[in-house]
DNA sequence: ACCTGAACACCGTTCAAGT
DNA sequence: ACCTGAACACCGTTCAAGT
C-alpha cells in the first residue's frame, strides 16, 4: 500500500490528540503508519513541514468563516473560530503556534489577511494593517497556549471541587483580551 | 572546583549568544563546564528548571524599569526594556516566549504584576487587570520573535543591499501594536 | 554534599541500495 | 517513484557508586 501526505497527516493528528505533541515524532509516526522513518522524508522535507501539514489540518474548520458585515464582528468571528480549532486538539495551541513562528502555515497566512483587510476597514492605515492583523493573532495564540496548558494540568487529575470555584473564566478573559484589541483599532480609527 | 548555578547559567548564556537555541542542549553545556551530564541535575531539577534560570537572566535588565508618572508611559517602557532584552540574545525571544509560557520565568512574572498595575491605573477593572497585562506581553513576546527570526536570518547572509529597501522598519512597527494596545486600555477606562 | 560512570530509552536526518 | 536498512550524530534523565 502507497503512503500518501493524508495517511500521515490522519497519523500524525491522530498520535496528537491522544498522547500530545511530545509523542508526535517522526520515528513513532512511521511506526504507527508501519513503515520506516526514512519513507516520512520523501514525502515531506523534514519535521517543520509535517508539523506545518498537521498545524494547517488543526485549521482547516476556521476557513469557513467569511468576513462580515462589519470589521468588528469580523475579527471577533476569527479569533473565536482559530482558538476553538486550538481547544479541538491536545497541545493544538503549541503546535500551531510554532508552525506560525517557523512560516509553515498556509492557513495562518490566511487568517491574517482576513484580519488584515479588517483593520483596513477599520480605517487603519495601509502599511500598518499588516502589524495590526498580526498583533490580533498574537494575542489569540498567547492566550489559547496558556489556558490549553492550564486547561491540561488540571484536567490531569489536579482539581475536581476547587475547579469551579478557582477557575478564571477563560471565555470572559478570551472576550477582554480581544475586545482591548478591538477598541484600539476603533481608535486609531478614529484618529486617522 | 565546585560548580555553582551562577557558573551554569553563565555557561548556558555564553552558548546561547554563540550558537543559538538549539546547541543550548545539556550535555553540551557539561561539556563546556568540563563536567558530567548528570552534575546538572544536582542544581537543577530538569532542563526547564534551567532555561528558566537563562530566561531571567536575560530579562534580569529589564528590573531597571520603575512605574512612571502616567501609565501609558509605564507600559511604553517596560515593553520597550522587556524587547531590547530579548533582542540582546541570540533567539531571547524564543527562549524567554517557551520560559513564559511554562511559569518558569520569575521576572517575567514581575512585569506582569508591572503592567497589571499600569491596567489598574487606566481604570481597567481590578478582575481584568492581570488579563490586560498578559494581552501585553503576548504581544511583545509574539513580535518579537517574529522580528527576532526575521533579523537572523537576513543577518545570515540573505541579504545586504535590498536590506535597506525591503526592510521592515521593526521600531515602527512594534510602536503600533503598542499604540494599538495602549489606545484600547484607554478605551476601556473612559467606559467604565 | 556533590559529582562520575554508565546506562536507558529514545531523537531527526541521510543515503546507498533495493523493488 | 517510493521505500528499506543501516548508519550518523546526537538527545534528556536516572541512579548506584565514589569522594
Amino acid at each position: 500500500m502507497q503512503l500518501h501526505k493524508r495517511d500521515v497527516v490522519d497519523a500524525a493528528t491522530a498520535i496528537l490528540d491522544a498522547y500530545g505533541i511530545a509523542d508526535l515524532t517522526m520515528r513513532r509516526l512511521a511506526r504507527e503508519l508501519a513503515v520506516t522513518p526514512g519513507a516520512l522524508y520523501w514525502h515531506f522535507a523534514n519535521k517543520q513541514e509535517l508539523l506545518g501539514a498537521v498545524a494547517d489540518r488543526i485549521l482547516e474548520p476556521t476557513r469557513a468563516v467569511e468576513a462580515a458585515e462589519h470589521w468588528p464582528d469580523t475579527i471577533v468571528a476569527v479569533c473565536s473560530a482559530l482558538r476553538d480549532a486550538l481547544l479541538s486538539h491536545t497541545d493544538g495551541a503549541e503546535l500551531v503556534s510554532a508552525s506560525f513562528a517557523a512560516g509553515q502555515s498556509q492557513i495562518a497566512s490566511e487568517i491574517i489577511g482576513l484580519l488584515s483587510a479588517a483593520a483596513d476597514e477599520a480605517g487603519v492605515a495601509v502599511d500598518d494593517c499588516d502589524a495590526a492583523a498580526r498583533t490580533v493573532v498574537y494575542y489569540v495564540l498567547g492566550f489559547t497556549v496558556d489556558e490549553q496548558s492550564k486547561r491540561q494540568w488540571d484536567s490531569a487529575g489536579a482539581l475536581a471541587e476547587e475547579h469551579s470555584v478557582l477557575a478564571v473564566d477563560h471565555d470572559r478573559r478570551f472576550a477582554f483580551g480581544l475586545r482591548l484589541l478591538v477598541d484600539g483599532l476603533g481608535a486609531h480609527s478614529r484618529v486617522s
